[in-house]
DNA sequence: TGTCACGCTCTCCTTTTGGTAAGTACAAAT
DNA sequence: ATTTGTACTTACCAAAAGGAGAGCGTGACA
């Protein structure tokens, strides 16, 4: 398990099924399950979606199937009758979690930054001449 | 410009805000742009769409207006005959790239985990019981 | 004269995304 | 008997994403 050090990406190959992987993984509603997973630990289903706050159910059951295929979270069924079903990140999960860390972070140091690139495009145009 | 080291999102305000950016620099051709930006520098429209290779003119168009409005991207127009027009990354863009080179990184090294995780999850199916 | 190249823009079309609402199963509570 | 709560699933519908292809303006080149 020596993991090579640099991010080099020899083959075309690999650059394309990383692509892809990318635009999996690269999912709102999957970014958002990450997070909170990862802040709060193992949740149950509505309590996710209470977390999130703005997703559907049929949204959260999806993203949170996908999760499960791709490995990222664990699903526990305790078969009782009013259904209880929990919700963790697995390792990979976790390790997912922590790559998209930089990002926000990025996102929350340069909010203001981006807000203003914004106002600057969007406002000359009335009164340009 | 004395960055606060902890990611700690204080305020749900920000959080709001922070998910809302995140939904939209997130995306698919975004991050395509952003790295090949990173890696080649300073590109032209055809050759930008020739590096992606799958990226239809509309969405290459849209995907760099966006990350132009959003100051990620800088687009000089040469007023020559045959169209020249080329973008570069500002330094906003440039370290939104280095905060997704640990998500690029990750998908590097955990695509055959990823890949075990879908068989593993799809395959059981027809042998069950 | 005609064609090509570039960087778009526009229209038309299909696919995907995502929301709403209803239904399901079952036991405990009312 | 009816309601409640959970974690879905399904059907239906609207909106958005995204691809294909045509058009534009123009100057060099054949």
């Amino acid at each position: 398990m020596a993991a090579p050090p640099p991010p080099a990406d020899a083959d075309p190959r690999v650059e394309a099924l990383v692509h892809d992987l990318i635009g999996r993984v690269a999912d709102k509603w999957t970014m958002l399950v990450l997070e909170i997973l990862e802040e709060r630990g193992e949740l149950r289903f509505t309590e996710l979606s209470r977390s999130i706050g703005t997703i559907s159910q049929k949204m959260l059951t999806q993203t949170l199937r996908h999760m499960e295929r791709d490995g990222l979270v664990i699903r526990t069924v305790h078969p009782v009758v009013p259904p209880k079903v929990e919700y963790r990140l697995t390792e990979l999960g976790q390790s997912l979690g922590a790559a998209f860390c930089g990002v926000w972070i990025w996102a929350e140091q340069n909010l203001a930054a981006v807000e203003k690139a914004r106002e600057t495009f969007d406002g000359p145009l009335p009164s340009e001449g």
